[in-house]
DNA sequence: CATAACACCTGACTTTAGTCAGATAATTTT
DNA sequence: AAAATTATCTGACTAAAGTCAGGTGTTATG
C-alpha cells in the first residue's frame, strides 16, 4: 500500500510530470524543437542577455549560439552587441517573434485556464499550488526594494489588511489606522522591501521614516503559503540593514496581540518592549531596537 | 504584475518543471540514457506488458524494442512470450534488474524525503500535493471493488472515522457504532468500493448485506483533496450497480446531521427519508431507495 | 482455412541535443 | 602596452530520440 509521505509525494510527482510532459508535447505542435521554443520563450519573458538565458536553461554556449541562429533565420529574434560591453550580445523579439511568443503563451494559458475552470474550488487549488511552488522554489527567493505604490507592494499590503481583518478581534479597517505615507517608505526617508518567489510577491515589510528620531517597522507580512520558511526574519534583517544604510539608529514598531508569531520573532531578535508611543487603536504591544 | 490565477498557475508550473528536470538529471547519474531508465522504472513498478509500457511512456514500437534489447543485454530484464497470446511478450526484472531499480527508487525517495524534511509543515505540503495531484489526475480515477480489510479500504475507513470525530458534536467512536462485519461487505452479501487516484485511495463506500430484506450503504467518504469532483455520486452509482447485480431491491442508509453534503446528495438522487430503523447513537437521518 | 489484424522486431534512416576544441573580438588586469 | 580574461561563435563531432517501411510469427474473423 502506498500511503506514506514519500508515496504521496511521488504520486504528486507523477501527476505533474505527465502534465508537464503534455505541455511540452503541445509545444511541439508549433513545429519547432523544444530547445528553440524554450529559448524563444525565455526571450519573450524579458531575458535579453544571452548569458542569462544560457544559465537559466542550462545550455552549452555552442548549442545556445546555434539555437539563436535558427531563430534568427526564422526572423523571430534580432541580436546586437551590448552597448556597454561589446563582447556580449543582447537579443530581442521581432514583430513576428512576438506573435509566435504570444502563440506559445496562449498554449500555456489555455491549459492553465482549462484546468482551473473545471476544478470545483479553484482558489483552494491555487493556494495549494502556491504552497508547493514556494516549497520547491525556496532557494530562489529574492529580496527587492520597491516603491510601496508598486503592484508587488500593493498586492502584499492588500493581503496583509485582509489577514488583519480576519485575525483581529473586531476586524481591521485600514482607514482607522495611521496609514503610512508612501514617501516615508522610500529612500532617503525609509524603504519598502518585498520577497519575491519567481515573480509572485510572498512577503513584505516597510521601513517608515519619521521626524521623531526613530524609524518604524510597518506592514510585516508573509503569504500563508510561505510561512515557516524563515522569511519574516530575513525581511526584518533586510529592513534593519536598510535602516543602517540610511543612518537610522533607532527602530520602533507596534503590533496587535493576535499576531503571536510576529511578537515571538521580535522578542527573539533583540527588540525590547517599551511604553505605548502612539494612539493608534489597533496595537497592544510596542517595541524598540537600537542598531 | 503577475498575480492573476493563470500567472499563479504558471509559477507553479515553472517550479515543478525545474524540479522534474532536476530529478531527470539525477537519474542520468547512473550512466544510462533517460529512455532506458524510464522503461526500467516502468517495469519495476509492475508494468509487465510491453504494449502497456509503450502506451504509458508514449514510445514508438521500434524504439521500445531497442530499449528492451539494451536492458536485456545489461541482464536487467527478461522477456518471454505471453502464455495466453504468444504475439505479446511479457517482461520482468532479473535479480540484477531489481537491484538497479531499487537504486533508482532510492534516488526518487531521497529527493522526496529531503524536500519534506526541510519543510516547516510537511503535512500541509502533502495535503497541497494531494489536492494538486487529484486535480491534475482527475481523468484517471479508477473504481475498484476491494476487500474491506485491504489496506486501501482500511486507509479510507481510518480517515473517515477521524473526520466523523472532528465533525460530530461530541465526537465519534467507532466502537459505539455498529461496525459492519467485513463479510457483509463482500460478495455475495455486499460490496466495498474504493476510488483510487494513481495508487492513492481517495474515497470509498460500503454496501452491507443484511437479512432484513434490504442492504445498507455505509462509510461513504471522499478525501478532502478530492471533494467537489463528483466522486461521491459516482461511488453511490457504483454501489447501486453492485446492489442490482447482487439482486438487492431495497437500499437503506443512516447519516448524521453534520454531514450536510451527503444529505444533499441523497435527496438529489432519489432517496426518500424514512423513520429510524436502528438504534445506533449517531445517525439523525434515515433514507431508503428502491432500485 | 484463407485472410485480415495484431504484436513485436529489425534495418535504415533523420532530427535533436549535447560536447569540445579552437577562433575571434572586446575588455580587464598587470 | 602586453598579457590574461571574457563572451560569443564555428566546425566537427557523438549520443540519444524518434520515424518509417517492411518482416516474422500468432491470433481472430468471415
Amino acid at each position: 500500500m502506498t500511503l506514506d509521505p514519500i508515496a504521496r509525494f511521488r504520486r504528486f510527482s507523477r501527476a505533474v510530470t505527465s502534465e508537464v510532459g503534455a505541455l511540452d508535447h503541445s509545444f511541439l505542435g508549433r513545429g519547432r524543437p523544444l530547445g528553440s521554443a524554450r529559448v524563444l520563450n525565455a526571450i519573450g519573458h524579458g531575458r535579453g542577455d544571452i548569458a542569462a538565458i544560457r544559465d537559466y536553461l542550462g545550455l552549452d554556449s555552442g548549442l545556445m549560439s546555434r539555437l539563436l541562429r535558427g531563430l534568427e533565420e526564422e526572423h523571430l529574434i534580432e541580436t546586437r552587441p551590448d552597448a556597454a560591453d561589446a563582447r556580449r550580445r543582447v537579443v530581442a523579439l521581432t514583430g513576428k517573434g512576438r506573435a509566435e511568443f504570444a502563440a506559445y503563451e496562449a498554449l500555456s494559458n489555455n491549459r492553465a485556464e482549462a484546468l482551473l475552470a473545471r476544478h470545483p474550488r479553484p482558489e483552494a487549488l491555487l493556494d495549494a499550488m502556491d504552497l508547493v511552488a514556494s516549497a520547491l522554489g525556496r532557494d530562489r527567493f529574492t529580496f527587492e526594494t520597491v516603491d510601496p505604490r508598486s503592484d508587488a507592494a500593493r498586492h502584499g499590503l492588500a493581503r496583509y489588511y485582509v489577514e488583519l481583518d480576519r485575525r483581529f478581534d473586531g476586524g481591521f479597517e485600514v482607514g482607522r489606522s495611521a496609514d503610512p505615507d508612501a514617501m516615508d517608505m522610500i529612500a532617503p526617508r525609509g524603504s519598502f522591501i518585498v520577497v519575491m518567489s519567481d515573480g509572485l510577491p510572498i512577503g513584505c515589510v516597510g521601513l517608515k521614516g519619521t521626524d521623531k528620531g526613530y524609524a518604524e517597522i510597518k506592514r510585516l507580512w508573509i503569504a500563508p503559503s510561505a510561512r515557516g520558511l524563515g522569511l519574516a526574519r530575513r525581511l526584518m534583517d533586510a529592513a534593519e540593514a536598510a535602516a543602517r544604510q540610511l543612518g537610522i539608529a533607532t527602530l520602533r514598531l507596534d503590533t496587535n496581540k493576535a499576531l503571536t508569531e510576529a511578537i515571538a520573532l521580535y522578542r527573539k531578535t533583540g527588540w525590547t518592549e517599551i511604553d505605548r508611543f502612539n494612539d493608534d487603536p489597533y496595537p497592544d504591544f510596542f517595541f524598540e531596537k537600537r542598531l
